[in-house]
DNA sequence: ATCTGCATTTAGATCGATCTAAAAACTTTT
DNA sequence: AAAAGTTTTTAGATCGATCTAAATGCAGAT
């Protein structure tokens, strides 16, 4: 194959030196120019770029100068080719614009990078059909694996079946099925922090605002509700939907005051409600941490900006991500370990937006 | 898996059927198990799937059949090694955090994913050097494309290199060479709205809030508010630093009023710094929309949700992201091009944060 | 029957790495 | 000095697609 030409004024260089222009396309420096010019095989410097332990410091030290000099860069793709391992891993989100979602992101971002891999970045609309075509699209470009934030509706077969694609899957945030890897957050115990906290102001008449599409998460939180509600002797009735969107949001506020038997406290579902009533509230005139409590959730940076600065269960979408992340590393590691969650507890953060409830009220 | 066939002519199918437990890594299905069964060419195949006008209707669907009947995965790996095109584009942001990045990463995602291509994410950390990390796993990826939202501090000699790796990138929201193609915003006309409708509300001592990296889209910004002030006579000396976090911005709100000849308004550098100086403001008791006049920038979500409403410039960062990709995308299409550029318009959201200059300030 | 033109189809080389199994180059032991 | 053991190196096959250039089949024209 290629010769042992020995120092013959390498030919590679010579094309490079002295023709810059037509080098466009054609020239990509590959292994056995390297090897070539290293005097090795095309395996030892296949061997080198891998870090082995087998090959010897002097010969590693003359390949990695060639390679420095050649300004040689790995061919990932060809790597994959042969190696079956693409370096590359899925995530699968429902949607880009929720600051919450971002975080998750660049928690599984950072992580997976740290790891020597890399991110492709699907959004799924939390559409079932749309994130199904995703998936086609991962499995194509051969990813090694897939952190998928499950769009609303889908279906535990649906995960079974790719399982049966030998495709490692983690679930993030939204659990369809226990037989793959979770990562999440303990809703439920959250939504007990919450009640409990307002419950010890003296509150029992309690609402939940809710929006945006049915998942489990969604779920968890209502049953977290419910139950807590329920320890205290308290009805859980009160769960109002209010609008997707912000802007809706606040002036929906006036239904919660206007009802017949109308809360003394809300605990919303995210902070994006939160924010929004809290808007809506002050519309109505009515003094958030004083004549009415309010408890956001997940903790975004924004509550700290809030006037009244918004108390809200932090559920820390960074450190899911992070945990998503390890979960999938951990399997590519062992694909026959057993599944795994790990459920992260929340933390209630007190700040100004609840007060003692009022006893007028009644 | 798939059913035997009754005519099981097909050694392939043999296998499958009789040791299904153990082609759990081996029997990927590959194009020349399809050829085989369709009893047609591997090239022929390969035509069928890349949608080819070359082969026959009657062919054509039967590979197709056969195609879906055996399970096929195209392997976009073994193609792009090939075809020297890897369906690929790298996206590097300094911080998806930031909600303004997730929407511009969200705006590329939706164009990109649209042109049947797939988003690699990485994150800069809008540091130099992990960005040139970055970029080196981008190529070693073999990406096609990237659109890049240079770190602070980057040399248009970078970009330079970039192309000479002949590799297209596209700048986003920040221009560092005028060489390669550039989506941003007109921050400066931005800064002119603001300043032109606080002047005609009877401003003179306006104030520019910054923080965070200096980077293009920072010195334009800077220079259109000089710029706008001089144009109504008035100085641009008030450019006031203030702390990166959101907790921090607040509390400085007070050095504002303290001044020895205090702003009647100020126009923030992002909506960041308008959301923490507003709160800061509540905290001082300055009613901000009549006491004093606040503009935020970017006009993101929040903008709408709080009390007053903010007065923010827009500058559509979804729109920016999609504007990143078309111009990367044609750059695929014909790497020759001349380098384009998109810069979008502001636009002034007026709300609730700006009042009427108080007279008897001075 | 032969030829020309057109639409289809195909064999075989190829992309750039990794893998396997074995050879070569050194040590150390006998 | 030969044998045995270790460390390093390597030839050649291989991954699964695409590309090139040529072959095939089938009209209608000669």
């Amino acid at each position: 194959m290629y010769k042992e030409g020995i120092i013959d004024l390498f030919p590679y260089l010579c094309q490079v030196t002295f023709m810059p222009s037509r080098d466009q396309k054609k020239s990509r420096v590959t292994l056995l120019d390297v090897a070539r010019r290293a005097n090795v095989s095309r395996a030892t410097a296949s061997l080198v770029i891998r870090k082995s332990p087998l090959v010897g410091s002097e010969t590693r030290a003359r390949v990695e100068e060639v390679m420095r000099e050649l300004g040689y860069v790995y061919n990932m793709g060809a790597a994959r080719l042969r190696a079956e391992r693409s370096h590359t891993v899925g995530v699968i989100v429902p949607n880009l614009t929720n600051p919450f979602f971002a975080e998750l992101l660049s928690g599984i971002e950072a992580m997976i990078d740290e790891a020597g891999l890399v991110v492709i970045l699907a959004n799924s609309g939390d559409l079932p059909d749309r994130q199904d075509a995703v998936m086609q699209r991962m499995r194509e470009h051969g990813v090694d694996g897939v952190i998928l934030c499950p769009a609303a509706g889908t279906e535990p077969t649906y995960l079974r079946r790719v399982a049966e694609w030998n495709l490692p899957l983690v679930q993030a945030l939204r659990q369809i099925s226990d037989e793959a890897d979770y990562a999440g957050v303990d809703y439920a115990g959250g939504m007990h922090q919450a009640v409990d906290y307002l419950v010890s102001l003296g509150h029992r008449r309690i609402a939940f605002a809710v929006h945006g599409p049915i998942h489990s998460a969604y779920h968890e939180r209502i049953s977290g509700f419910g139950e807590a509600m329920q320890s205290h002797g308290l009805g859980a009735d009160m769960i109002i939907r209010v609008p997707n969107q912000l802007g809706g949001i606040a002036s929906s506020a006036n239904l919660l005051l206007n009802r017949p038997d109308p809360p003394t406290a809300v605990i919303c579902f995210n902070d994006v409600i939160a924010l929004g009533l809290s808007a809506g509230l002050y519309d109505c005139g009515v003094k958030v941490g004083s004549d009415f409590s309010l408890i956001g959730f997940d903790d975004v940076t924004d509550a700290e900006a809030m006037r009244p600065r918004l108390t809200s269960v932090s559920t820390a979408p960074a450190t899911i991500g992070n945990n998503a992340a390890r979960l999938l590393l951990n399997r590519l590691a062992d694909p026959l370990r057993p599944p795994e969650r790990i459920v992260q507890q929340t933390q209630l953060h007190i700040r100004q937006s609840c007060g003692p409830a009022m006893i007028a009220a009644v």
